[in-house]
DNA sequence: AAGCCTATGTGAATTTATTGACATAAAATT
DNA sequence: AATTTTATGTCAATAAATTCACATAGGCTT
């Protein structure tokens, strides 16, 4: 049973600021937050916030806020970052290199073990201690190692590819770069990254900005 | 004046996906579609694509649906992808290096001239005959460049101080990168990437999975 | 050329999300 | 210890987003 089962996406998707300003709190030594507080740092409204974090429970005090240590700590489990996964990438290229070093990772409880390609220049090298490995060596790779989770950044033309190795090796989540979309069973959770997208909305702001 | 003012968010970020899919259809040479295949394509109802494209205009023909071409065209438009800037990159670590090789720039219309970065050691270097400055010269080099878009690849730590930098230099659009909000002017528009945030969803949509 | 069929554009209905308002629990003050 | 202040949790009201439903424009067929 999934006791977080109807809570909408609209409110997930605000959770990782929360925690994101409850870490900057912590780093400052603050203990305790208000509603309202949290309001003027993270732009939502004070209620919005209270409703949102209503929906796993009542962390705050009336008359007092919320204590930042648990806030920081229940939102941690509320998104799974004490969990830990083992994790890969296919395509090793600059964008594949560059997350495969990302910091972020350490966070969300993500650990990079391997990257793989195609492309007999790049395999064998080393991107800080993490190989780039053959294509060809993927399965064994997944099964041996107990890979959760994959992370495509290859050129969209072989997303799909890539997504069907994964799901047939048992994978169960997929972080895509890749600016496509592809199909995975039901069971396959996949988040995308959409820089694509990202730069023309900016690019809409901008051009709006001009009109105005 | 700016016509397409009071179209909501929530539509604009669907604007790209609308785009890319209209890219794919008009590279298999499809000339004409309606809002119920783009429906299935795109994973939205009929019925939003509808509402959302006459926000723009009536694009479509009764009985016929929408031409291919010509919706992309002015969608393209819409999203200001004609227009052409000039942009720069602050961190020219892992990522900074990745982004200012990416591809997707081209289709947005922006173009990279040059990295910036405080590391004596990768000054000087070049990233695909992208080089790597000083962040001493940065100034000069954006009013001698005509530099609109300032794209932050640094770690948060330096982000307001990049960002204050690009405002004062007249910077007109943000890419931001860096895992944190900084303060600029009402004016300059700021777009970010949250690629904690994105793992961390990911992470949640494990937890809940596994507690299901 | 007439009639049929398709699929848009749009207004209304419904659902979802956000904001407002307040009773009350608990801290802080006197 | 009594009183005041604070700020939550929650219910109600409002606003926004989505879906439904259909009249009708204009292709397409015969």
């Amino acid at each position: 049973m999934n006791k977080n089962a109807g809570v909408s996406l609209t409110v997930i998707r605000r959770l990782p600021k929360y925690y994101r300003y409850l870490n900057d709190l912590l780093d400052k030594g603050t203990t305790r937050i208000s509603s309202q507080e949290l309001s003027i740092l993270t732009g939502f409204t004070a209620s919005q916030i209270r409703q949102d974090l209503n929906n796993f429970g009542g962390f705050g005090q009336q008359g007092y806020g919320y204590n930042v240590e648990d806030l920081q700590r229940e939102l941690g489990k509320i998104l799974g970052l004490n969990n830990k996964y083992n994790a890969i990438v296919v395509g090793a290229g600059n964008l594949g290199q560059a997350i495969a070093n990302y910091k972020g990772f350490e966070d969300a409880g993500f650990k990079v073990l391997s990257l793989f390609d195609r492309n007999p220049r790049v395999i064998g090298l080393k991107i800080r201690g993490i190989e780039i490995r053959d294509m060809d060596t993927i399965e064994d790779f997944i099964d041996e190692h107990n890979v959760e989770i994959g992370i495509i950044t290859t050129p969209k033309e072989s997303a799909q590819e890539v997504a069907d190795i994964y799901v047939k090796a048992g994978i169960k989540g997929i972080w895509n770069f890749a600016p496509t979309d592809f199909n995975v069973p039901d069971n396959v959770i996949v988040e995308n990254v959409r820089l694509n997208e990202s730069l023309f909305i900016l690019s809409y702001f901008l051009k709006t900005a001009e009109e105005e």
